[in-house]
DNA sequence: GGCCATTTAGTTGTGCGCAATTGAATTGTG
DNA sequence: CACAATTCAATTGCGCACAACTAAATGGCC
């Protein structure tokens, strides 16, 4: 395995050498462990991490769910819609500020949690990774992504002032 | 940091241990760094995967690219059809196999990988990671992907057998 | 108080990912 | 050769991700 100085641009375009394939193979692999996984609970992953939210924190305005999952309203108000149509979910309009929606859980979407706390156990199982090597792993996919979301904002205020 | 033995199972189901939630953060901030650099070339990343396969390879029925994709006929005809719109690719019936759809570059789409190959410096760049790390995260994550896969399997295999 | 920028959800349109189905061509088997 | 099973691409339908836009409510500023 000689890294020759004058490595060709055939190297560098080469699929299996690039990192963002393995990541996104990745998490389309983990999509295909969940659906199975969540499929007795009738969730797909995005509805499943939207529920994990307000089992953990309660009653969300969609605003935070949001800010917690990286999605906009343009992902959210169909997905939340579903979830109200599968009678999991409510939304209410705030009343103190009307812009607002107010997600709230059913008892019905309360009571699903009894039947997802098994999730994570297989879903860990699954990977074959112990539980050290996946906080390690996660800690470097973060760093990851704080410095992406960095990167993009820098290209895109360059891209805009070549505008 | 105490991580009792009985561990309640609020724990297991905090958004921010999970693992896959990070490698879908991170799968969709390359998705806006890649989105930023390929607008030039007028590419999606899928897209732009397609392409990569078509200059190192040469000609591909469309059955291969889906196997170095991990992509299927439903999400590739369109993909495909799209790239053709766009004058990089033509495709073609085998001749020696009326089933197969070969797909080929037009002089348009062989001249794009001038514009293509400045492409992974800049995604390397924006990581922030050395080469090293890089190739150590991604051998971490197609072992992950490998075991993902066969859990999938298996959980498949007995789900089938429940019914 | 009146006006304007900002905040918050929702809608529309495009593209990907995947399951399920269809249809045509090929291969295997008796 | 005839017929069944398999292979390959395309299509349909659903859900997610994201950009661009709309509409309503809020807050700040004069």
């Amino acid at each position: 395995m000689t890294t020759a100085p004058d490595t060709p641009t055939t190297d560098w375009l080469r699929l299996d050498q690039q990192i963002c394939f393995s990541l996104n193979a990745a998490s389309r692999a983990f999509g295909g462990v969940y659906r199975v996984i969540l499929k007795d609970l009738g969730l797909t992953y995005p509805q499943y991490l939207v529920m994990l939210l307000l089992w953990e924190h309660g009653d969300l305005p969609v605003k935070k769910l949001g800010e917690h999952l990286r999605l906009d309203s343009g992902t959210l108000s169909p997905l939340l819609k579903r979830l109200e149509t599968a009678g999991l979910v409510r939304r209410e309009r705030s009343t103190r500020d009307e812009r607002s929606v107010e997600v709230r859980l059913t008892e019905e979407g309360a009571a699903l949690r009894d039947q997802a706390v098994q999730v994570p156990r297989r879903i860990v199982a699954a990977t074959g990774f112990d539980v050290d090597e996946i906080r390690q792993l996660r800690s470097r996919l973060d760093e990851l992504t704080t410095a992406l979301d960095a990167a993009t904002a820098a290209e895109t205020e360059t891209a805009g002032r070549r505008t």
